[in-house]
DNA sequence: CTTGACCCTGTAGTTGCCACAAGGTCTATA
DNA sequence: TATAGACCTTGTGGCAACTACAGGGTCAAG
């Protein structure tokens, strides 16, 4: 009863990733081969689901496809020592704070930006003048 | 003296803009087509040096280059009213708080993962346990 | 036996560039 | 005058992570 296969269509449904996003994956080496009909459709087992979902979780928290690659080989080895994890995850964490930073800092540029727009014309709008180069 | 031309190499040093994008950006139409030596060098006028400094800067607040196309179309028409300029770089602000707002969300799940963390093994490792779906 | 929903492969588009390759040009120096 | 090296030209392909076809094959229901 745990050898029930499942279609593409059914694949992606169950694991809520697009058909065509799996058959990406398994070009680029993510997911593997699956097994085919004789009418060359794939056939998923059960665990390449639990793959694809880890996957599809993993993407939600925005991890890249290449560590994502690399959790699913920390996560077979059931004995090693988690620190790799650790490390891939923070990693990850300091990337997202980085750009909540950079992006922070934009947002104030643009809200002080905005800020001063007296809603006249262009000639002097402040948004235009900010943007534009101080002539040599 | 105003009549001073630049070849790509000088225009894009002047800029900070590579000068491969330089060419790219007159692919896409976002820069004019400039004059050319009889040797077919690009050459760059004074208002396409402003032109591409704009975008340089528009680019440094993050716009996508639609909108700065968009923007230039309307720097470019000094009467008009200057509405449509705080529109899109209203736009463009609220995006950025989207963003934020999303990593801030993500930066929370990331941290309480990592500080989940016992430095154990893979077999209980918090974080791969959070991605792992649960079997059915 | 046909319709419609599924599946297949392969290719091209998205955004904003960067990196070649293979050639032409220009300038300075030996 | 020859030549080295820095510049310029076009065209192509790559990056991330998909998405959207086109042009076919397959399968189950009515």
């Amino acid at each position: 009863m745990a050898n029930q296969r499942l279609t593409i269509g059914e694949l992606s449904k169950a694991a809520h990733v697009g058909a065509e996003t799996v058959r990406y994956y398994e070009r680029i080496g993510l997911m593997p081969r699956p097994a085919r009909t004789a009418a060359n459709y794939r056939l998923y087992s059960a665990e390449q689901l639990a793959r694809l979902s880890f996957i599809r979780r993993s993407r939600e928290l925005g991890f890249t496809l290449d560590r994502i690659k690399a959790l699913l080989e920390l996560a077979g080895d059931r004995a090693r020592d988690c620190q790799a994890v650790d490390v891939i995850a923070s990693d990850h964490l300091a990337e997202v704070e980085r750009k909540i930073a950079d992006l922070t800092a934009l947002r104030r540029t643009l809200r002080d930006l905005i800020g001063q727009c007296r809603h006249g014309t262009i000639a002097d709008c402040r948004i235009i003048e900010a943007l534009s180069p101080v002539p040599a």
